[in-house]
DNA sequence: CAGGCCGTGTGGTCAGACCACAGCATATGC
DNA sequence: GCATATGCTGTGGTCTGACCACACGGCCTG
């Protein structure tokens, strides 16, 4: 079989032609099974040369498609062989949301300033969320990995810039973590890690790094204070002030308030 | 050159071992160039065979990195010659989104009601927005691409339910593109569509179509009428009354109100 | 019975060969 | 001179076959 039987011959076609090149084929293949529950986390993919001689397309074709499904978060690919060996199914999004981000960013697609928006509206979101879901409990919620985030963070002069970034970032995606939305929580490692070279950038715009670091605990623990309170008014009200503060004292917003997140 | 010089060499190895894969290092450095401004949305990438000859790795493996872009909606490639063919930067966003969540929906790494309530959480910031800006103006502001999809749908009994359902969505993202955030309306253009068929099997459960679509009619008016006024508060309750009224409508979602939109 | 060895199947990669296609330069016709 | 037809060239799209490194698991050996 060549390149020529699997598209279309002109002449009185025996076969339809398929408009959709071979690593689509491959591709909806695999959402079918997916769709159809034929393929769940932790199954396998069949072999590459499987799936290639039973799809009749070649394996480069098949690669390329699995290589999409790697990247977007869908399967984890190993080399030799046993139980771990294999493509598996694992549907991990976070991955596949930075990745998109980041290239979105990077190639104009996505502007800087409405991937910061972006992430105020969500992070008002899921402090609002959790705040109410708190305030419906008597125990209130348990934020404890949050938490200890913030402790890692309190280890004062022994957590460099980027090491105390990154906690940060931590932190926020444990909130939204916390809210139970998988969505969201995706959707805000993405942003974050779409714009996390422009965060470091910024660092040197501040006017003092001691004073800023510890302005943004004091504000973590502010804001984990209004939510355990029940009070979701407050705590949107001091996520947003806590994300635009941080931007704009490193010139990297000029908007000062955004209606967005009101 | 085999694949052993491309990658480790035991003993004493010359040059350093490189632990990406051959197509992460065609990925990473056209993300360089885009990083970098070599590289601006219209620009052509250099020849597949050019690619791998420069960074000494397989075709295959320039392909399958191609690939990856142009599911996540960074490049458009075309056969033949001219200006038009090859891979050209294009950074459409929706694209990948789509492709994503529909993906991780599908391989339940995203859980339906988690789409649903997300699209709640920037339907409303969408419609807050709008409506700020719209009441900041004394001409208001222009809704027209939205609203002629509106006028699109009152063709009674000459519209059928997928056809409206079709134009109900590009409403909503009519309404996130006006926004102006490119963000938030490509999010929205993947929740959408990554739970489209899910939408489209829930019209059976219907009691009346005719009534529904009627009513679904009524409430965009009224959504375009808060924004228009300026009134935030009215446009963003009456747009969660009619996303989740249609989804507890067809039994798609079991929670009428959802706090995370307040 | 324990340890080491090797077969086997996996993904990872490359090289080479076609194909269809679109543009463009050239040649050919009027 | 102009318009049309022709073929060349380079592009992505695809397949095939060949290696490699690797990890498991059974087998053999001590």
């Amino acid at each position: 079989m060549t390149a020529v039987d699997a598209r279309a011959v002109s002449p009185a076609s025996a076969a339809p032609i398929d408009p959709r090149r071979a690593w689509q084929v491959v591709l909806q293949h695999i959402e079918a099974d997916l769709l159809a529950g034929r393929l769940v986390p932790g199954d396998h993919l069949p072999a590459e040369r499987t799936l290639a001689s039973e799809l009749g397309v070649g394996r480069s074709s098949v690669r390329e498609a699995l290589r999409v499904l790697e990247v977007l978060g869908l399967i984890r690919t190993q080399t030799g062989s046993g139980p771990q060996s294999g493509a598996i199914i694992v549907a991990r999004p976070s991955g596949g949301m930075s990745s998109l981000m980041r290239l979105q960013v990077a190639a104009q697609g996505f502007d800087v300033r409405d991937v910061v928006k972006t992430r105020l509206v969500l992070e008002a979101a899921v402090v609002t969320e959790l705040a109410e879901a708190s305030g419906a409990r008597v125990d209130g919620l348990d934020l404890g990995p949050a938490v200890e985030l913030l402790d890692a963070m309190d280890a004062d002069g022994r957590v460099s810039e980027a090491e105390f970034l990154a906690l940060d970032a931590a932190f926020h995606l444990a909130l939204a973590e916390l809210s139970g939305n998988a969505v969201i929580a995706s959707m805000m490692a993405g942003l974050r890690n779409s714009i996390e070279s422009y965060v470091l950038a910024g660092v040197p715009n501040l006017p003092s790094w001691a004073e800023t670091s510890g302005r943004l605990r004091h504000e973590h623990r502010s804001i984990v204070d209004a939510i355990e309170t029940g009070d979701a008014e407050l705590a949107r009200g001091r996520v947003r002030a806590h994300i635009t503060g941080y931007y704009t004292e490193t010139n990297f917003i000029s908007a000062p308030a955004d209606p967005l997140t009101r």
